[in-house]
DNA sequence: GACATTTGACCAGT
DNA sequence: ACTGGTCAAATGTC
């Protein structure tokens, strides 16, 4: 089956699952089954986009699904990879100090490139604080390259670290390389963080419905053209001046999801806008894949399943 | 005061 | 020796 044609099976399978969400919410079906359901629609579409970016890199058929959408303690099944677990459970002692870095260079690792042009800022966010700990100008590169670790480092152990780097070919995209993962559960954060304030819950919701309205409004996808995934339109929205470092430099620290920053954007962003030009995988693209992806994609059922936006012609409404 | 970021210095790998 | 990655003191923000 080629690339556009297993994108639609995909599509048409999130729009089956979703339907049928829509219709148990109606029911008194259990949260088991609605969480299972949603978890497979997001299975479903991470798979779709991964088609996506791997045609338009060469027309090849993705490997399986990694599910990257999902959240590492999902009850559907993942396609965890064993190499993945071995080298996560492989993860140095940090008392080998002298060992630590070249230990740290077999960490599964995952990079991901995200288009601050899209206006997506928070497609960065995975849930977990990050902390910044250094930055460094790299040979060769234009910009800085930034480093995170995890927020919970030291009271969950927890090792995950990122890099973020803006593309010399294009500034307006960040690379951003996980290592390691995270051994923090965010779900048992609020143990250790404060409960969100109301004010903070409203701009949660708020963002929630604004993605939902501009989804209906400017996100379709052309399912006769799929082939051709720069017709997958993802929309656009002007970047700060880009030779401001410090500019670029607030706005990378924004999207790291730092507590100072937008924690509480955790879903697919907050301000979608229409752009024929983008296109999805020039938004994201990854190169590696694990089981915990920085991506999320909103959690809340009420979301998924309030005018899921795709109508039969495979367009969204 | 607590916590985050910045940035120069230091360390480890090649 | 060079480079990338990390540390930690200084500084900033809430």
């Amino acid at each position: 089956m080629d690339t556009g044609a297993c994108v639609v099976s995909e599509l048409a399978q999130g729009m089956e699952l979703a339907m049928h969400l829509k219709s148990i919410l109606n029911s008194e079906s259990s949260s088991e089954t609605i969480n299972v359901l949603i978890q497979e629609i997001i299975s479903s579409y991470d798979r779709a986009l991964l088609m996506v970016n791997w045609g338009e890199s060469g027309g090849q058929t993705p490997p399986p699904a990694p599910a990257m959408l999902s959240q590492p303690e999902s009850s559907v099944s993942i396609d965890d990879s064993q190499d993945f677990n071995q080298a996560f459970n492989n993860q140095p002692d940090e008392k080998v100090l002298s060992k630590k870095r070249k230990a740290m260079s077999t960490w599964p690792q995952e990079q991901i490139r995200v288009s601050t042009d899209s206006g997506l800022e928070g497609i960065t966010d995975d849930g977990y604080g990050w902390r910044k700990y250094g930055q460094k100008f790299i040979l060769g590169a234009k910009f800085p390259r930034s480093y995170y670790r995890c927020t919970y480092r030291h009271v969950h152990n927890c090792m995950a670290r990122k890099q973020v780097q803006r593309s010399d070919e294009d500034p307006t995209v960040l690379e951003i390389t996980y290592k390691g993962q995270h051994t923090c559960n965010p779900a048992v954060k609020p143990s250790v963080v404060p409960p969100e304030s109301p004010e903070k819950h409203e701009i949660k919701q708020n963002n929630h419905q604004n993605l939902l309205s501009n989804l209906k409004e400017n996100l379709r996808v052309n399912t006769s053209d799929l082939d051709a995934p720069s017709s997958f339109s993802f929309p656009s929205a002007s970047f700060e001046t880009i030779e401001n470092y410090q500019q670029f430099n607030s706005l990378s620290n924004f999207l790291q999801g730092s507590p100072s920053g937008s924690n509480y954007f955790t879903e697919w962003g907050n301000d979608f806008q229409h752009h024929d030009d983008s296109n999805l995988s020039g938004m994201i693209s990854t190169t590696a894949s694990t089981t915990n992806s920085p991506l999320a994609f909103p959690s809340d059922p009420q979301d998924l399943s309030a005018n899921f936006p795709f109508d039969n012609s495979g367009f969204f409404i």
